[in-house]
DNA sequence: CGCCAGAATTTTGTATACAGGGCACGGCAG
DNA sequence: CTGCCGTGCCCTGTATACAAAATTCTGGCG
């Protein structure tokens, strides 16, 4: 395997590594030992031992005192919580947006993504990939409204903890019939907190924000309580235990 | 050097050049060769590249997209940015403590804590040393409050960033005479945002935890304006260009 | 005199070697 | 039979070796 781009084994491992972990096949608490892992995904433990560093810090894996790591366990309040988090950072980055004002060109990119979302959710021509696409569109753009590269940054890393990631219940075809509904009112409020930081209503760009974000609470209960068995659909789930 | 505690290597390369950043003995912008700092911190590269990686993730330094890193540059409205995200994570703590409640082992520990604090801050036996030491503990003790893990290591992880550390404008005995009706109004503040999460009262207690961070802010702008030679005290602002 | 090409050198990314410490297993004593 | 200790294996942390890419320097040409 050469090096085409530039820290291609560690790419790989990180990638590799966390696909592992959060589609469950590596188990809640199972302890990882370098040198087995580097023989797994056939690379050096170099390379390996930085993406297990940079899983540790995404929460993904937790460090054994003795050294060494394992991988972490959450609780659905964990997630719960992360979403929260999510949540909170989101709707400052909605307040700073409405506070500071925007530009007119980002106000236009913002324009056609919720011009396609409002397409994707019309029950005439609804599509689902569509929306999924658009759906990750809005929000990796509305930090960026915000005008601050921390902000954003902030946000994206929140967005990575276990199963907080706007999209993290959008996969699985199973669901579409349930969810229908639910994204048209997601879509709702992507409007509103559009127009609240076009209006420079800040409190309220940052409340809507915050709501928005809890749709994925929901979301998380209706899959837990009523499709249980599709549980293991949605990255990070899988850690759960309690 | 023995390895007398885990990742010995490790720790000492972060601190150092973390050190080394902070306080502006290598300045913004300056690229950083693996060889030389290795050579410069005596040990090898292995710990100290891993050092640099945790301080990207810090935002200390900053990648190159050919590879290798450089000190981060930073404006004053990132710092201004940085507080702001603190204050508002912080807040959430507040919040959730609030809304949640809190453990009457933990109300004990707060409250010796603020009992500290308002001696350190009482005109007659005033103690900058210990005031700096609790504030310490009670923002250390306040996102445990929330009672949840990703909130508290979330909070940590925000007062990381440049100087928006809760204790980042403590150095220097020279601002105590400025600071000293700043520490009696922050003393009370303190004692607002747990009178507020004992009595349940979820939105004071985050918009009082937010405009407490907003202290930070405040001596920011002070030190700036009417103390510029003092700024290198602060860890961070030696990073702030323009 | 400036600019570009190519070679030398530096620097990174990856692999591997090595040493110290922890953990498990087995033997020995009570 | 059970508990404690010793020994050996394995695993991590650190150092170093090596190759590919990047940067810098140099010499030649326009």
């Amino acid at each position: 395997m050469s090096r085409h781009t530039r820290q291609a084994q560690f790419a790989r491992a990180l990638i590799e590594l966390r696909s592992l972990v959060v589609d469950g096949s590596i188990p809640a608490g199972t302890r990882l030992t370098e040198t087995a892992m580097a023989e797994r995904l056939q690379l050096s433990r170099t390379p390996l031992r930085q993406a297990m560093d940079r899983l540790v810090d995404e929460g993904l894996l937790e460090r054994i005192e003795t050294g060494g790591c394992r991988v972490a366990r959450f609780t659905m309040a964990d997630i719960l919580d992360a979403i929260e988090i999510r949540g909170v950072l989101e709707g400052t980055a909605a307040r700073l947006a409405a506070e500071r004002g925007i530009s007119a060109e980002r106000s236009a990119q913002m324009g056609d993504i919720l011009a396609g979302l409002d397409t994707a959710v019309d029950p005439a021509r609804f599509d689902f990939e569509s929306y999924v696409r658009l759906n990750d569109d809005f929000h990796r753009l509305l930090p960026e409204l915000s005008g601050s590269e921390i902000v954003a940054r902030e946000v994206a890393r929140a967005s990575r903890l276990p199963a907080a990631s706007p999209g993290a219940f959008m996969q699985g075809q199973e669901l579409i019939p349930d969810f229908r509904t639910s994204l048209t009112r997601a879509q709702h409020q992507h409007r509103c907190i559009f127009e609240a930081i076009l209006a420079r209503e800040g409190t309220r760009a940052e409340a809507l924000a915050r709501e928005h974000a809890r749709l994925a609470r929901m979301n998380l209960e209706y899959i837990t309580t009523q499709r249980p068995n599709l549980a293991d659909r949605v990255p990070g789930l899988a850690l759960v235990t309690e």
